[in-house]
DNA sequence: TGGAATCGCTGAAAGGATTCATCGGCGGAG
DNA sequence: CTCCGCCGATGAATCCTTTCAGCGATTCCA
């Protein structure tokens, strides 16, 4: 053994985490091999590997993440998610974590913080030179987000935009929309009204592509579907954490002809409407209601909230596998569609009190 | 000018990210000067503050996150959250997320995986050189955890052990616990249970301290206020998430004697215990139930659970307030606590029912 | 007015891992 | 027996930023 040992005083500083150069050293082979070791590599013999992990374990040496992104990867996938309390992000982000668990990568969240916007978020992951990004604002900018696509893999979750730089996940809003629909003037409603969050404003700039947003394409099928049926839309606009949907809610019970049926934008939207529902007394036979997303509070028997599954863990098994796939050389990007399935609850069971057709 | 202008090509390889060379060069000083510039160091003009500033705008630069991190800091704070989708947890993080919007800290959340320990993601974080980390999980070994903390400050959440290389901010278990007995006990319940996580299994090494964990204080304070009433206490354990809660309160209201009142561990708990409740068909006159955490949905009308508030949004807000601290060279432990309050709600407000005394 | 202290700025070293060109040894083919 | 090619392994270069010692110029104090 060569007297240069790892400084045997434990008591003072701090010992120094040991370093590539140390296990190297231990092991008797160059820095190189050590580290094509620790990557899996191509060209390391079983001799070598065996001794090479001994004095791993001997000397509880970690990579250094930072030392590593510097030229090659970070081994970090990141998730720009715009509200980490919203319980159909956290259904994402299990669903990746999940996938991701045999894998050498590690997931981080960098949650925004109130007014904040997603860019925000993602400049700080492109900072930390994640492997691959995975975004859920609708509301970047489609250039400034292939700008960063030219240089690390992202899979946008929810727009239904295109783009031949970056992979995208959505829902089918579409279809889930007419589930919603459908469900509702089967069941005899006439009077329907639409609560979703306000579209954005200013408008941006790239604005000709708002119809990308998944809340307005639910928005647009409501309004066809309403118009198809000789019936007036009423839009209700409010702000995305449900505080504003259970005031806008309680105006409209207010109002001299109530809505039957309220469909609204998502299931923290959804959540707000039925606080107001329930604050003046009325249930689902006074207003049904139904959500979008199917969030796990929903099934809960004293919520029990009609909504449209789109299966948001799927979503995030899938965001991870095209990123792990792009991190394998695939170049052509990929578009992704999940079907949706309405789950019928009793928020928009009974109709007893229903007016006449 | 020199002749090694950036490239100008911009149309086939992705032009490269600018460095802090190129600022350098731009602006006409040295790296040094830039590197000062951007992190708000002293010794810098005016003149040369703008003019590097101009350079930074002009080149769109943004400092790389790896490369600083290998001399200097990081500017990451990492937090370790065992379960993303747990409403307590996420006003924890919404806290710290809001207390570091000013500063040029950048909040990332590691998420365990399904049967991952907490020590994974710690270790994570540790790698990633975060300049802080914010630890939740109960059941890492602090021995372990202090060694970490000799290198980058902790702060652990939850835990009532007593260290003196980390920081500790914890809720009042004690009082809270208190409080919901004296509630109940004033409603006058004596069948009560309590339904809590499991202890951790297999007994962990640092064993002794097991005390440390809130609900095994809560639990504590619930076996004692029973003794002191002359009452049989009874325990019951189940998974954390939920699910286990249903079904054990199921076998619970189905048995000869069932209670009269539920105690649940937190609110992931009581939601579940709400679940089988109503799915029996009983309500609060038959069962009260009382939760821990007050997560937002406990005060919904449709479920009006009555809970303990112990202000996650604050913890997390002094979380970030005593990692900012460390970094700005405090080197004594502080310890926290955090005041409880009832909040009394339907599910434990009506007793009709209740067996006279 | 001389010397010391301060200020603004610079060049070079350092930090830990990966990548790339290269090298010695060994087996197989001619 | 010689030459080629491959395999396993290595040393040096590289990634980008911060830190540190030092340098000239200015200011301050005696």
């Amino acid at each position: 053994m060569t007297p240069a040992q790892p400084t045997p005083d434990s008591t003072s500083s701090p010992a120094r985490p040991s370093t590539i150069q140390d296990v190297a050293r231990e092991a008797g082979v160059s820095r190189a091999a050590v580290s094509k070791v620790i990557r899996n590599a191509y060209g390391v013999s079983d001799r070598m590997r065996t001794q090479v992990e001994a004095a791993i374990e001997r000397l509880q040496y970690r990579p250094r993440v930072a030392a590593r992104a510097m030229r090659g990867a970070s081994f970090t996938l990141g998730f720009e998610i715009p509200q980490v309390g919203n319980d159909f992000l956290t259904m994402i982000v299990d669903g990746a974590t999940e996938a991701l668990a045999t894998t050498p990568y590690q997931l981080i969240i960098a949650p925004l913080g109130r007014d904040q916007k997603g860019d925000v978020a993602i400049n700080s992951l492109a900072d930390r030179q994640v492997d691959g990004i995975v975004a859920i604002s609708p509301r970047v900018d489609p250039a400034w987000l292939e700008r960063i696509a030219e240089r690390t893999p992202v899979v946008m979750i929810g727009r239904h935009d295109r783009s031949d730089r970056y992979d995208t996940i959505t829902g089918d809003d579409r279809s889930g929309a007419e589930q919603v629909m459908s469900h509702l003037v089967g069941l005899g409603h006439r009077r329907i009204t639409h609560l979703t969050i306000h579209p954005s404003r200013p408008e941006p700039p790239w604005a000709g592509q708002a119809g990308d947003e998944p809340h307005v394409v639910r928005t647009a099928v409501y309004r066809e579907r309403m118009h198809a049926l000789g019936l007036e839309p009423t839009v209700v606009h409010t702000l995305f954490d449900g505080s504003e949907a259970r005031t806008a809610t309680r105006a409209l019970l207010d109002s001299p002809e109530p809505p039957t049926a309220i469909f609204a934008g998502n299931d923290t939207l959804a959540i707000g409407v039925l606080s107001a529902v329930a604050e003046a007394g009325l249930d689902a036979r006074d207003v049904a209601v139904v959500g979008y997303d199917d969030v796990p509070i929903a099934r809960h028997p004293l919520v029990s909230l009609t909504s449209v599954d789109q299966s948001g863990a799927a979503m995030g098994r899938e965001a991870a596998r095209l990123l792990l796939e792009r991190l394998e050389g695939r170049t052509e990007a990929v578009r992704l569609e999940i079907a949706t399935e309405l789950r019928a609850r009793r928020s928009s069971a009974e109709l007893s009190r229903l007016p006449g057709p």
